[in-house]
RNA sequence: GCGAUCGUAGCUCAGUUGGUUAGAGCAUCGGUUUGUGGUACCGAGGGUCGCGGGUUCAAGUCCCGUCGAUCGCCCCA
């Protein structure tokens, strides 16, 4: 299998069963997003480096040492698009979007990280994306939270996956609790894991998610931001909260639930299932009112959540791969030459159908036996002399003879 | 980037303390009187045992390196 031509590490061929479940996803996206009024829009899949590097911040892993950037022709340095959200802000401003606001947008495709590949982590992997640009009602919040939750539900796999919902408040409530969080943390330096010293000086939030052991009694007695929430922040969450409430989705808050980068606001969120191992975060998102100003913009409320497909896709249940209405069996050099007119003819009549190249009758039956097919339609040359087909229903194995001129009306009658 | 486990046909795996031409099931292809599938039987193709080096009379089996996958860490929409 692995002669001279691999596979990139962390790329993937997806084909056959997984293909069909991830497709499956995408489409369900699709339905629901329409459902919300949200609309597709499509971009670039790469951007000018300092998209990434201004809105996702330079200190950060992804842009300091997993983004896939190189140089164009040109001289331009150019970035594979790590995440949605940089590249849709970008367009946001670039397009003129604000007089449209809000915009309720909906987009999936590749994204690129350079990271240690894993069961569902890979470096060239797949998300689905929804934001709400341009407002700053916590129903934007709910909305997105309620769509999130109606994905799950119609993928069938809501009841592995719980909704952990916190908020970070606004930027004020953010500053006084991120010092607080810095004060409590340098009191217990010593308690410390290596990895959380560093997170002190670079995302002191971050400790509070640490999974170290030696982290977690200095993380666990750590102030939580209620006692910090100013009143309107506070007012926000609880709409927020009320919505998904109303709405009947269900959610716990997780305290403990941070976003690094400073252009978060209030709401942060996760739909997290135990059956994924570290990779278990399916659809995270949180409100980011300060980003579309990072980026050169005018400040801009907004919120979005993205999602993993390869993830969702590794929970959803096996769908069953569509098959062909008919699958036409000829027998001879006539009759194959006068099916190709008749499948074309059945195909533009939006009859999904397929026919054997290969093999003797017995292995052309066995094969639109094998394709799940309702159908065979046998095509002998006497048959065809006198202008009709034998129409075979795979199931009851019964037979009969139709004139090639009311096969269409027969197939699609079903 | 760090630590650990693993790597034999398309897939799932077997391969005894290193010992002759590396096996099975599924899948594929062909056949069981030549125009009829799902069952059964017969047969065939397909592997330089991830790759490279080393130890040995002898390596799929041991050692080293490398690539890849997986698990955890890290990071994360």
């Amino acid at each position: 299998m692995s002669r001279n031509v691999q596979r990139v590490r962390g790329t993937q061929d997806i084909w056959g069963e997984d293909a069909d479940r991830f497709q499956a996803v995408v489409d369900t996206f699709d339905t629901v997003r329409r459902l919300y009024a949200f609309q597709r829009v499509e971009m670039p899949v790469f951007e000018a480096t300092s998209v990434f590097a201004r809105s996702i911040g330079e200190t950060t892993d992804i842009v300091s040492k997993e983004m896939y950037s190189f140089e164009d022709r040109g001289g331009d340095s150019l970035t594979l698009r790590p995440e949605f959200t940089a590249g849709l802000c970008r367009a946001y401003i670039s397009e003129g979007w604000q007089q449209l606001a809000p915009l309720k947008l909906a987009t999936h495709g590749p994204v690129f990280r350079y990271e240690r590949p894993q069961k569902g982590r890979y470096r060239q992997f797949h998300q689905l994306d929804a934001e709400i640009v341009g407002s700053d009602s916590p129903a934007a919040d709910v909305e997105l939270l309620v769509l999130a939750d109606q994905l799950l539900r119609e993928l069938g796999i809501s009841d592995g996956v719980t909704l952990q919902l916190n908020t970070l408040g606004d930027a004020e409530t953010r500053e006084a609790w991120r010092a607080a969080l810095v004060a409590h943390f340098e009191s217990h330096r010593g308690d410390l894991s290596d990895d959380s010293l560093v997170r002190l000086d670079k995302n002191p939030m971050r400790i509070l998610d640490s999974k170290d052991p030696r982290d977690r009694p200095a993380a666990d007695s750590a102030p939580d931001i209620d006692a910090y929430l100013a009143p309107e922040a506070r007012g926000f969450f609880e709409k927020v909260t009320a919505g998904l409430d109303a709405a009947g989705v269900a959610w716990t808050r997780n305290a403990r639930l941070v976003r690094g980068l400073d252009y978060y606001r209030h709401t942060a969120f996760e739909f997290v299932t135990d059956r994924l191992g570290a990779q278990g975060a399916v659809i995270a998102g949180g409100r980011y009112d300060g980003l579309i100003e990072a980026l050169g913009g005018s400040h801009t409320p907004a919120v979005g959540w993205a999602a993993g497909i390869e993830r969702l896709a590794m929970l959803a249940e096996t769908v069953p791969s569509p098959a062909p209405e008919a699958v036409l069996v000829p027998l001879g050099e006539a009759a194959e030459a006068a099916a190709i007119g008749i499948i074309a003819t059945l195909r533009r009549a939006g009859i999904a159908c397929d026919m054997g190249f290969r093999g003797n009758m017995k292995r052309r039956m066995a094969k639109a036996d094998s394709s799940g097919a309702r159908y065979a339609i046998i095509l002998g040359e006497d048959e065809l002399a006198r202008g009709e087909a034998s129409l075979k229903d795979m199931k009851s194995g019964e037979q009969q003879s139709l004139a090639l001129a009311a096969l269409t009306e027969k197939l699609r009658a079903r």
